[in-house]
RNA sequence: GCCCAGGUAGCUCAGUUGGUAGAGCAGGGGACUGAAAAUCCCCGUGUCGGUGGUUCGAUUCCGCCCCUGGGCA
């Protein structure tokens, strides 16, 4: 087992559930390693349990970083999170350690390795007002305002899909240059000399499923139930991400005794089945893992990584 | 035991005035450049409970049987 060669990056990807953070310890244990989170959900405080952040005994084995680091009501995006990570690898490499990336948000990923069109942060109100608009007009005519005002962009989006249509009018709105144009701007990747080894962990459909659903039962008993009923009691915005985790609505309405909590966690589960299948489409098909791994996650499998990856 | 109401896709149900059936959910596939655990697109053959009968033809009408609810005993 050599060192890794200079200005390597270990990335360690893979849907939920699938074994991701316990294979990203095992390597940085193995190699010195700063592990960084690259999970949407795993950056905010008050999410610990439901978005199955490292647990304080895994942290002191290893430096993590990226973890519960921003408040609920402190929306992270691609772009936020590309910042952060860069300056996260550069703190890893500072400690003289081997920066390790483990997460299940493509987009975060691929934003930091492969770059993002450098759109400026659109200013609140202007998203506030583009909401309001599309609350008012609705998807057809949003759309066909859409298209009177930026074709080109326009004509790549579907008049189902909302969110797209609001980002591109927002960028629009905020910037005068369509959202088509930006993204044809060279937009930065990785520190020059970053070598990423990518990991995609992609365990047969039927054993991840079964994974899910335990894990999230282990969950309700460390105390999801009340990390959910806490999280809506701080009245954040429900439209926020951090109230997007799968489950903290449901949770928090058994918690409530609004729904039966057995019904509250087949919805949950149901939800991370629909989720984990979606991030395994966009692992296969947008990243080119350097080492995928089909088999079911066990302490074998990962020494036979840690020996084929090193 | 009798009377109602049902038994149709993995689940919940719709429907066929008799020409072998369709939605939602689940499941599968896919898209994805800044709230991505988000958002969006595509995919529906199943002894229409069983068995006799009527009919050119029955899942649909009739008889009997089985099963599940509810009511009366």
């Amino acid at each position: 087992m050599s060192e890794p060669a200079p200005g390597t990056v270990f990335v360690v990807c893979g849907p939920t559930a699938s074994g991701k953070s316990a294979l990203a310890l095992a390597i940085a244990q193995r190699i010195g390693g700063g592990i960084i989170n690259a999970d949407s959900m795993q950056v905010y405080r008050g999410l610990e349990i439901l978005s199955a952040q490292p647990t304080a005994e895994e942290r002191a084995l290893v430096p993590h970083f990226l973890y519960g680091v921003l408040e609920p009501d402190d929306p992270c995006s691609a772009g936020r999170w590309r910042e952060l990570a860069l300056k996260a690898i550069a703190d890893v490499r500072a400690a003289g350690r081997v920066p390790v990336l483990c997460g299940g948000t493509g987009l975060y990923l691929r934003a930091l390795m492969q770059g993002i069109a450098p759109v400026p942060m659109i200013p609140a109100d202007v998203r506030a007002a583009v909401r309001a608009r599309h609350a008012a007009l609705g998807n057809a005519a949003f759309h066909a305002e859409l298209a009177a005002r930026d074709p080109e962009t326009a004509a790549g989006i579907r008049p189902s899909d909302p969110l797209r249509m609001m980002r591109a009018m927002e960028v629009l709105e905020a910037t005068g240059l369509p959202l088509a144009r930006w993204r044809a701007l060279p937009g930065e990747g990785a520190p020059d000399g970053t070598i990423f080894r990518t990991v995609l962990l992609d365990p047969p459909r039927d054993a991840l499923y079964a994974a899910i659903e335990a894990r999230f039962r282990r969950m309700v008993t460390a105390g999801a139930l009340a990390e959910a009923a806490a999280l809506v009691a701080r009245g954040v915005d429900p439209q926020l991400p951090a109230m997007k985790a799968l489950g903290v609505a449901e949770l928090a309405r058994a918690a409530a005794g609004e729904v039966e909590i057995e019904y509250a966690v087949m919805r949950a589960v149901t939800q991370s089945r629909n989720y984990a299948k979606r991030q395994v489409t966009w692992f296969r098909r947008q990243l080119i893992a350097d080492f995928t791994y089909k088999e079911k996650f066990s302490e074998s499998l990962y020494k036979k990584i840690l020996s084929e990856i090193l």
